[in-house]
Order: C-alpha cells, then structure tokens, then sequence
DNA sequence: TTGAAAGCGCTACCAC
DNA sequence: GTGGTAGCGCTTTCAA
C-alpha cells in the first residue's frame, strides 16, 4: 500500500494525504484523522527511499567505529550506548547505520556515507587524543556528536563523555587518604582519550598531595587480562613495589589479582586496589574492590542523549553544539584496603 | 555531481553513464573506461536513494538483535562477527543497518524494516531454542540468515553457528577419560540455543559413558561472574561436591575460581576445569586451563560467511538455504587436570 | 482546505 | 552501442 493507493481509498489526493500524514497544519482536522485511520488500517508506511528523495534526508545516522581497537570500546559500553541511541532513533523514525572501518581508510567511508546520501549525522566513537576525524567531519559538513573527546583538539564540537579525570583523580585521592604513597596505574592505551584522562586525573591528585609520579608504576595498553598480569607481575618484583593499584577495566584487574595470588599476596590485607570499570552488571568480581564505574544504565542514557543531540542538529543546523558531561558512581567495596605495610 | 551532470560533461546520456558503471556489457570499452575515469576524477557517488527507489533495492541489511539478554551476544562475539560481516558488505556495497530491539516489540520491528523497504534482507542474532522471528521472517518473505540456530523449529532456514554441541562433547569426554565422574556444567541461559546444544554435548558424552547426570551439578544462566561464583559454591558446599568443572564462557569460570579459593582448592591440584568461550586474546585468564574456543579470527569469518550466503540469497531468491557449522578450536592449557581425589 | 503537477536521481524499457 | 523517456513514491510549489 502506497500513498497514492491510500489517497484513491479516501477519494483524496496525495498530497493531502501526505500532509494528514506529516502534520502539516493547514488539513481540516476531520480529514486528518479520517486519514490517519486508514493509514494504521491498512498499516501504511511510507517508502523510505522515495521519501529520502524528496527530501533529501536519509532518516538514518550513521555509527562509524574503528575496528582495530574494537574490543576497547566495544565491550562492552559501545551496545548499551547504541541501545540507548536506538531508543531516540525508533521513536524519531530513525536508523541506525553501523560501519566498523579500518584505521586506515576511514576519510573514505566517511566521504562515501556523506556523498551517496546515506546519513544525515554520525555519531563517532572511541575518539583518540588527537582525532583527524574531527577536522574531517567538520568539512565534510554533516551533523556530528562524539562520544568521549579528544583532548588535542580544539574542543568546539559537540560531545558527551564521562568524567574519567575526575573518577581517577578521586580513585588516586582515596588511596592517598588510605595512607598510600606508592601507586600504580594499569591503563588503557594512552593514545586513546579516555585512558588519557585517566591519567591525568591520577597526575593531578598525586601532585595536589605533593607526590611524584613514578614511571616504573604507570603502565598503559590493550585492556586485556594480559596486560594486568603483565603490569602488576613487573612491578610487584620490581625495586620499590607498589602497595595500591588502580585499574582501568575489570578484565585487567582480572590480571593484576592473578599477579598477586602468584606472590602469595591478598588483595584488601596487602595490597589495595581500585578498578574503574564501564561493565558492572556483567563482569563483578565479587564486591571487595571499590569500583568507580558508569552503570549500564547510565551508558545507556548517554546514547540516548547523544542521539538527542544530534537530531536536534539535524533539525536546526545553527543550534549551538551541546557537550555533556557525566559523572562515574563511587561504589564501594567490603574493604577499601589497608595501609601499606 | 550527479548522474546526469556527470553524463553532459561527457557528452553522453544519463542511460550510457549508468550501463558504464554498472558494468553492462553493451558499453563500449573506451566509452567505459572514460566514464569511469570522469566519475573518479569528479568523486561521483550515485544517490542512494534514486537508485533504491529506481531498483526497488535498497542495499543495506538489517542486523536484529534482542538488547535485554545483549551482554550475552554482544560480548563479544557480536562484535567481531559484525566486523566480518561488513568486509563482505563493504566490498558488494551494501550497508549495515542496526536496529537493538526489546524483546516484545520485535515483530513490529521487522515489519517496519520489511514495509518501508529499508532493508534487502536480515541477520538475526542470539536465537532462541524456540524462536519465533524465524517463523515471522518467512512470512515477511525477505531473505534471511540465523547466527546461530533455533533448535526446535524445523531446520530448513540457512545459518552458520559454532559446533556447541560437539565441543561439549569433547569436553566432557577428556574429562571423564582423566578418571572424574562427577562433572559440574555451568552453563548459559537454556532457553537460548547455543547454550542448549552445550548442555545436549555434555549429557551426550555422559551417556555414552554410562554416567548419570546428577541434576544438582548442572546450572544455567546468565554468564556473569557472580553465576560462576554461586553455582560453583553451591555445588561445591553440597552434599557430594563436583571434581571438574566445565564453564561456558571465560567470565564465568572467574567466579568458579573465586569459588574454589575462597574454600582452598586448586585448580590443577585439587579440580580440574575446561572453558568454552568465544573471546580468546581479550580476556585469557593464564594459560593454565584447557579451552574450547571460537577464536577472533574464526567469528569474523563466520561474519563473512553468513553475510556472503546473505546477499547470495538476495541475487537469486531460488537458491538453496545454505547450513555452515563451524568447529570449535581446543587449547590445551599447561594442566589439563588432575585425577579426581 | 484541497488538488495538479513538477521534480528528486536513477534505472530499464524501447527505439534507433 | 547509444539515447530518449517513463516511471519508482514521495514532497512541495503553485493554483484553485
């Protein structure tokens, strides 16, 4: 059933109906629902493709995610992020395009997606510290919302990012308090922003409390159990051990608590930990280590909002580019951990 | 630049410009070659949505998947089966369209998809053991593949899944032959078939071993670590405590260890475990245990596979449903297990 | 308040 | 081998 089909069914013409239909207020209020009835009768819908070239919208939007990295952002914020999105998109009448690409040819895809029309916005994730993207996007001249940032970049575009400096910081504060002077961090890849971030929030509350940072116990890389195992190993039988660690990731907590096990070690009598973590619900190691952690709940509502965002721009393309920023929840474990011995 | 522009800065029509680049054969080959040349040099990209209301197609393909249970498919298999999926789609110029859908509503969902001629044919994620979409997707007539399968509905829709059952199988096998007899199955959720088909593998191979199943040692359920860690105390405290362990997914199998050091036993001392889980480089918890594994690569490739047999459907709709399974890869770990005390 | 008609950019049929 | 032209299903002037 098409529109023209619908009209001959009313005795109206389609471009009445299609007013009725797209809430153009000058249809007699009578006609209007006469039409509306029809339409959920003979559950009508509108061709997307003839309707996208008419308008020149696509009523879809476009989710460009490097793949290389994917498990860092993928697993396991990036499906609640794309549900919460997907929430706004149905009920706007949007879809949703996904493209994993490459590292390298993404200018391309982006190009591609803009010229054949496909999207009217993108949304873009896992951002790097210094994000060609952007500058890309930007002259490509479609709406866009990023989720994180990217800190080497003028920061006039439209994001929504959680607070991972402020999380970290208070983290590395908390240990501080606890008595700690020697800290580890166990980071994700520092070119990413969001491992940056961190970073600097573990930086900053070491040195408002005089302390020097020491590089033997920072370590960055693939969030992976590996990786914790690794960094924790190294540096428990390095020259001065640390006796607290920060984690970025459960699943590389996973690591540094093997690393400790080994050495006859007891997380919580030992040695302290706090892990900043996306996942709760899915991955929690009992509940003995403080987590900082944006709930899957929260994830969600920043998809939500991210997608508002961008529709909104779509809409009014002059409209100031919104940013948002939230904050991780404090939950904490039995023990926050003892005083280093 | 559009087709018709591209075709007066040729001194063409419209109708060569788009037999050129579509390769029809009755192009000359020097007129091709020019078009070609001038679509390259102009950055030509057809208009998406002309050509889809012009051909009826609209290339791009509908991945469904149930949001409420996502955690158990997004992660991460999702993401990398996803990944080879859009190679394929990438080369053959379609498009992947995401839509997260409630459980509930999903029948809507499809019709929508279906109505408003937004997609040329679907993948559907995470199916269940009785899965009605696959009953629904027939109806609605456009092509389909399952990731996974639906074991009791009749088998004549194309798939691709991972062999579950006989990785189980051999699971259970290579520990009876160590000499245990009381086995543990910590498992999925049941209702969704992949976990189903494990469960099938395992009682299969304790059949043919003149075993009983002892029902207090088998539990299903979401793969978290707090399943692990309460099936495993559970059984572990009750009247005749299992010898080996065998756990569908890595993170599961964190809580089992929880579990077994929280009572001072240890693995390849005193239990022995075997984990099936499909995410081997991002979370591989030692190399101390035996694994059943889809590796990264082997999902990508059964992304690929499922989108090719996909779009094979779409070209000629009288071909036949293809059936691919794929097995699972075993990794023997240092210590495959003790004989049971 | 409604309708007729001209496109949107492309493909596909038919004629040359 | 190439070109003219009639749609695909919708929106959007302009006219009534």
């Amino acid at each position: 059933m098409n529109l023209k089909e619908l009209a001959q069914h009313l005795n109206l013409s389609p471009t009445t109906v299609s007013r009725a239909l797209n809430g153009y207020p000058e249809v007699k209020e009578t006609t209007r629902r006469r039409v509306e009835e029809a339409a959920r009768e003979f559950n009508y819908m509108p061709n997307a493709w003839a309707k996208g070239l008419a308008t020149g919208r696509s009523m879809s939007i476009g989710h460009v995610m490097p793949t290389s990295k994917m498990h860092e952002m993928v697993n396991p914020v990036f499906g609640d992020f794309i549900t919460g999105a997907s929430e706004t998109y149905v009920k706007e009448g949007y879809d949703l395009k996904l493209t994993p690409v490459d590292d390298g040819d993404e200018a391309q895809r982006y190009r591609a997606l803009r010229t054949r029309g496909n999207v009217d916005g993108f949304i873009v994730h896992g951002p790097h510290l210094t994000d060609g993207r952007i500058a890309l996007l930007r002259e490509i001249g479609l709406p866009f919302v990023v989720h994180g940032r990217a800190s080497n970049m003028p920061a006039d575009y439209p994001w929504i990012d959680m607070n991972n400096r402020r999380a970290f910081e208070r983290a590395t504060a908390l240990l501080i308090e606890l008595g700690h002077r020697r800290i580890a961090l166990v980071n994700g890849l520092e070119h990413m922003d969001f491992a940056h971030r961190r970073r600097e929030g573990f930086l900053a509350a070491l040195a408002s409390h005089g302390l020097v940072p020491d590089p033997a116990l920072m370590r960055g890389g693939e969030m992976t159990e590996r990786l914790g195992y690794r960094a924790a190993a190294d540096m428990l039988d390095g020259t001065s051990p640390p006796t607290a660690f920060l984690v970025s990731s459960m699943v590389t907590a996973i690591g540094v608590r093997r690393a400790l096990h080994e050495r006859g070690l007891e997380l919580g009598r030992d040695v302290s930990v706090i892990i900043h973590d996306d996942d709760l619900g899915y991955l929690r190691n009992g509940d003995d280590v403080p987590i900082f952690t944006a709930t899957r709940a929260s994830v969600r509502e920043a998809g939500r909002r991210a997608a508002e965002m961008l529709l909104r721009m779509i809409r009014d393309p002059a409209c100031a580019p919104l940013q948002s920023l939230m904050e991780a929840e404090l939950i904490l474990g039995r023990s926050t951990g003892p005083a280093p011995r």
